[in-house]
DNA sequence: CGCGGTGTTGAAGGCATTCAATTGTTGTGG
DNA sequence: CCACAACAATTGAATGCCTTCAACACCGCG
């Protein structure tokens, strides 16, 4: 099984599969000039993960980096009675890892089909001392995370569970573009692929199910969203959305 | 009034003013060696903050980065309609502001009476570039700011008030010590002053004022804590305010 | 002494949760 | 192709926790 997960491509052209990459500019790799980018290559494996399969478990050292190249991973924390909370939602091009880390403070497992590019931490870490440019890049991408996550605090603590979940459709909305799972046909008409059960979401929100439900037909009967199916949403004006996410507006 | 609080230090040995800092080592300046202090120390003017007063508005350029010297900074985020969040607290000898960030995402404004080392942006971005190790100090930091930013993340998302509260006072409880407004004369006993008011802990818990001191008096009752003033708490033992914390255990 | 600010306490109400039942979806084997 | 099981999602009713609104106590200060 381990050897049907780590799959080897060493005997690729180092460049050509990078060249070939989807995510060669947007992820971490941007940050590398040809020479330094044939080095990574040869210590990176690609790896396929099955959703909801455990990438890096709680309290545990993790044995490698990784860039998304595509899919969906969440990073979640547990309480001792089994209440969770995701901290993180990361999509393609992110990059997972906490470097200088030890272990991770958190669980990372796949919420879709996800493909990992992996480097083995020891010599990644290494990389990183070479290449200021590359810690460069993480830093900056450490930065926008801690962004997000205090944005995201003022979710949890502050809005109302129909404010929660408009804003989560919101940013999928707006993420959804650069992972290839949306399309938009008029100025303010939106479709896209939810990448989380409701049970994923009331845990991103820091809600129940139940209550993820009530409101996603809430908004769904107010004409805000149509449901496709579980996992299809429309939005036939994203304005009318992004109101709901602030601010309760009357009734 | 700008004149007043941009106190010019230039006249005092440079050295000689870092090697009396009393956070030195353990701030930023921890990582550059005696050369590269100077330079610093050169562009560094000391600044006294007053509680409530604001150091970084919203949607504004932050002019300047800074070590705090003493006390606490919060950094809070608004909703339209006025619903507030504490997103972070800063504690001497925290490094306060986002490094190539353009505008601040947040409101940073002093909870207590607040001695800020600060640093011009230009300047001090340019030696970052310099300065690796400085860099490298300052991405650690942030590190350590979004593992803190989720575990509140998990806080506010899926604990009740009672362990918000108590875990809140933990946490205080934790880093007062280094801020030295708290003693421990036995094994499991501490005393501390509180930096915040009830409602600045209820928008960093996001509950409200009232929910806040329901729950001190009802840890008071319970024999958790003491309550010497408002903002001085006494926890006699501190593992009973631990499983406050994480899980409420019966009652 | 009175005043403003801060914190506490009480009663009523609302929003999200909990518990429970039903419907819908997916995949597997007959 | 359908029946069936297992899972995911929705819907309903009742409970409860936190909020809201309001009044009161406390504290420092002029």
């Amino acid at each position: 099984m381990q050897c049907r997960i780590m799959i080897p491509n060493r005997d690729q052209a180092p460049i050509e599969r990078c060249q070939k990459c989807s995510v060669r500019h947007k992820a971490v790799c941007g940050a590398l000039n040809d020479a330094e980018l044939a080095r990574l290559n040869q210590i990176a494996r690609t790896r396929q993960i099955k959703p909801g399969q455990t990438v890096f478990s709680d309290q545990e050292q993790p044995e490698f980096f990784a860039n998304i190249v595509s899919g969906v991973i969440k990073l979640t924390k547990t309480l001792s009675d089994g209440r969770q909370q995701i901290v993180g939602l990361l999509f393609a091009p992110d990059f997972l890892g906490r470097a200088y880390g030890g272990e991770s403070p958190y669980l990372a497992e796949a919420a879709t089909d996800v493909e990992l590019c992996c480097f083995p931490s020891d010599n990644f870490e290494h990389m990183l001392g070479d290449f200021p440019d590359l810690e460069h890049r993480l830093f900056e991408n450490t930065l926008d995370e801690l962004d997000s996550a205090r944005e995201w605090m003022l979710l949890l603590g502050r809005k109302t569970a129909q404010e929660k979940v408009a804003s989560f459709l919101l940013m999928i909305a707006h993420r959804a573009p650069n992972i290839g799972c949306a399309h938009s046909d008029e100025m303010n008409f939106v479709q896209f692929a939810l990448p989380l059960s409701r049970a994923d979401i009331a845990d991103y929100l820091g809600l129940t199910i139940e209550t993820v439900s009530r409101h996603f037909t809430k908004l769904k009967s107010d004409g805000v969203i149509n449901i496709i199916n579980n996992r299809e949403i429309a939005v036939p004006d994203i304005d009318m959305l992004a109101n709901r996410a602030d601010l309760e507006d009357a009734l």
